[in-house]
DNA sequence: CACGTTTGCGTACGCTGTACGTTATCTCAT
DNA sequence: ATGAGATAACGTACAGCGTACGCAAACGTG
């Protein structure tokens, strides 16, 4: 009845591919960054955790190159070279936003470690492709673009610490006991709710992006 | 010889203050946030782990309370109304970079829980002070404050897994591999090695307070 | 078929946070 | 002073983590 030993057939060589375990990984991930577990993703492919240091040395390592993947996905517009660069730069602000909060486990270790592989740079290229366009060279572009992802990354962050749950209660908690001393947080309680909110972006980044106009 | 049994004497009531904790905690924390254990801290303070239990409920408590207090160190500055809204502004960005930048260990706990306790709202009050003598209130006011601050929590996580040991090395293995498909990535090969740094900054939080001025 | 080599992974270790139950100490009525 | 009851302190133990180590199964070659 119960096959404690299960046989289970040891697999044939190379029987695992670095991307099949990196889509198992990223099903796990789905549930939090904490749930992505070698256990769980080794369970996720019928196969033993240690089988997965075939493939990857370390946990780190599995992670960075997942992470990678994500870079990867990020979808750019079809502007061809033509159009008024300052809004491509707000157009790519958001699709690397959007990029971020469509992968919310992945912000935080993203923000840790911000070049976990080579599809890091494509990124950039793109972003120092547009703010050539816009007049912007060496120092001047390079801080303005690791200021949009800068920027970028504290907002996924904030939005998604927001909404998680429980986030709502305990602002609620902490406003109560400190909002009475002060006048000005107290006037915007309503606005501050929404802080991390798409609305509020969109005037963060008309506002750093007007000085490209 | 070898006390096993080490009758280390049961402490009196309340022998301990949470201040104590948090003091050997942030010893503890110096040496990277994944070095705050509860067993580290104990250890720190001669006590036993479960002691800790006592005064915090859980780990994740302590470590807001720990936050928190990091919270409550930024300096403002002494201006009393009557500066330029938009060099008070300016100020204020360096300083809570300042005090991110002074706190390592602290920034990825902050940036995946940013309000950890009482002490972060005085800093959105001095912000919305500022912004209010610049005119601006509301959602203006907030999403601009918002911005400033996860621009902040961005930029000193770059700067932080910059400066870490090996960063430099893995940076320029990836560069060496990708680099040459991508011109404009090349061209500022120089300049990209110092992102994160506060002369990059100071171009960044320029631009975004140019529409305050 | 026999044998050395390579690959796959089971076992086990040291670490984590903390639930639970025991024990030392304090408080207070007698 | 003394015993009882309450409460604070914390030791033991457990489930789950990443992964070092080394054995065993499968492969490549004679």
């Amino acid at each position: 009845m119960t096959d404690t030993t299960s046989p289970r057939t040891r697999r044939r060589r190379n029987s695992l591919t670095d991307d099949e375990i990196l889509d198992a990984a990223e099903v796990v991930a789905a549930g939090g960054f904490a749930a992505l577990t070698m256990r769980a993703v080794a369970d996720a492919l019928g196969a033993s955790p240690m089988a997965l240091y075939r493939y990857f040395a370390t946990k780190d390592e599995l992670v960075d190159a997942l992470l990678d993947r994500v870079l990867g996905r990020i979808e750019f517009g079809d502007e061809s070279g033509d159009g008024d660069p300052r809004a491509d730069l707000d157009d790519f602000a958001h699709r690397h936003l959007a990029l971020l909060l469509a992968h919310p486990w992945a912000v935080a270790p993203l923000v840790a470690h911000p070049l976990p592989g080579p599809n890091a740079f494509p990124i950039g290229e793109r972003a120092l492709a547009i703010l050539e366009r816009a007049g912007l060279t060496g120092d001047d572009a390079v801080a303005l673009f690791s200021g949009i992802l800068a920027l970028n990354y504290g907002w996924a962050s904030f939005a998604i610490s927001r909404d998680e749950p429980d986030a709502a209660s305990s602002m609620a908690r902490l406003f109560a006991t400190t909002a009475p001393g002060l006048p000005r947080t107290a006037a915007v309680a309503v606005e501050m709710q929404r802080y991390g909110s798409d609305e509020h972006y969109d005037r963060v980044i008309a506002r750093l992006l007007d000085t490209v106009g």
